[in-house]
DNA sequence: TTTT
DNA sequence: TTTT
């Protein structure tokens, strides 16, 4: 079994940080990956691709890339469900970034490596996306950690039993 | 932009083989891929990826892996949106196959590579599996290749402004 | 089997770009990729490997990327050998680019994708390092395509055999 | 920066496995991976890429891997250079692997993932292979681990400087 | 025999 | 509901 996504792209706008209720840091954003090639009408188009970043390089991500950077994401394709507000199942595909590079002129040379810590592989995963995928409309209950991150139920709706403690 | 997207798992049911109105054929299928960690709870997971292929390599997967089948897939990560039936938008992620490698013992040295024809990359686009993600169920309109590929109305629901003509 | 690479670092120095007999272009370059760890002594080291790429994004790779550049690599790993000068076997391991991807500040958007052309994967073949791997001191015989492309004798040494006509 | 390599192949022998002075282990094998095309002749060639692997998933290749195995890797792409025993400068690249998986029929669910360990990226590197890349005939001074891993110099030439002490 |  |  292998599994291995490479992304370079624009963050679509800028990343959100969260934190579970352990206090683990985890970033999600979009990457925006133009096409190599164009359509029946003659337009690039591009694909949206939701991805999430752990730890230490969520935290890197939040301070470092922001809405129409350029980032490189080394990681995996994961899936999860959950039962959407209508009764019926919700599938989700998206990224788990291991590492995310920053390709921006200023920022050349930062790199947000979880190769760099000493979590390890087992860590990385869980949903920082709330439970309604690419739509984010509701997450005001979340704390973005720019604002407070330990505000009083600033927190993930991931149960802890899928976090890395 | 850099789009690149490698997979070996196996398929969770046999692939499901259609034709557009002009033709062209596509299989969709879902990767089983094991991840290489346990859970909290020590159990190994597993992603299910929604992969796509076309034209040639994708009656090569028709007609040589089923369920249960240990392939590869070299592809893109793609995304797409369709207007679901309650009115509100879908968002889809999947992996568009550009190559299918089958991986089984009697199948070894089989390939599935858009490489050995002559279509452009442009070529390889669309969104083969019903307006339902994961949730293939009510296909029914598709005809499946192996029951009567050219049936009338046997046709998927891209419009042909999506197709490579 | 399957085989994948994909890079992303700085030229080492401007590309070459070269011709087979049959006027085939050939650009080689060299991709310096930074660790994204530090060695023993604290330093970050970086791997140099040697990409060659084939035709159109030959062409461009030579016209858009020069010393310093930043750019994306997507291709494959491949391996050839050669009768050195002191008779023995000479083993080498490159990196085959079926798109390059430049990825500078101003060249953005800039692609070099060989998805764009009509050449199927075969024709990506070859070995346009001159047979001295890294040591490529004495190509003074092959003639860039900014001097005069088709030059007399302005050649790369490949058999016509290795070329895809 | 990025640098990403996945390989499905067979090993071309038994895997090599030898311990550092530090009695870090450390295995060496070359995958054979097909071409999904055909040369000139209508042949289908090879590519034979030396890899490298690190400590534990190290004694895993050694212990369930041997000639003709089907192997799964990824890792990255890893330069380096020695001085020939003519004197001149000696450039290698290699596939360091980061994971292996075993995709043999009964081997299947086997995984070499350095990930389930607590080894920091930084600790993977260095030059298993004796010096003489693709030549390994006079490896007689390295110990292999099922002779006897822990003789009196049997060792592997890496000075300590390279090894993660 | 290397890039920023 | 998207980036340059």
């Amino acid at each position: 079994m292998m599994n291995r996504v490479i992304l370079v792209g624009r963050l679509t706008k800028d990343p959100e940080l969260r934190f579970t209720p352990n206090g683990v840091a985890v970033a999600t954003f979009t990457l925006a990956v133009n096409r190599s090639f164009t359509n029946q009408q003659g337009e690039r188009e591009a694909d949206f691709i939701n991805c999430v970043v752990w730890r230490r390089p969520a935290e890197n991500v939040a301070n470092f890339l922001k809405k129409g950077s350029l980032a490189g994401v080394d990681g995996r394709v994961q899936t999860r469900s959950y039962d959407g507000q209508d009764g019926k199942r919700v599938y989700v595909t998206e990224v788990l970034a291991e590492s995310v590079q920053f390709l921006e002129p200023k920022g050349q040379g930062q790199t947000s490596d979880r190769g760099d810590n000493n979590y390890s592989r087992q860590n990385d995963q869980g949903s920082p996306f709330g439970n309604q995928n690419q739509n984010q409309r509701q997450n005001q209950g979340y704390t973005k950690v720019d604002e407070d991150p330990f505000a009083g139920g600033g927190q993930i709706d991931i149960s802890d039993d899928d976090l890395p403690f």
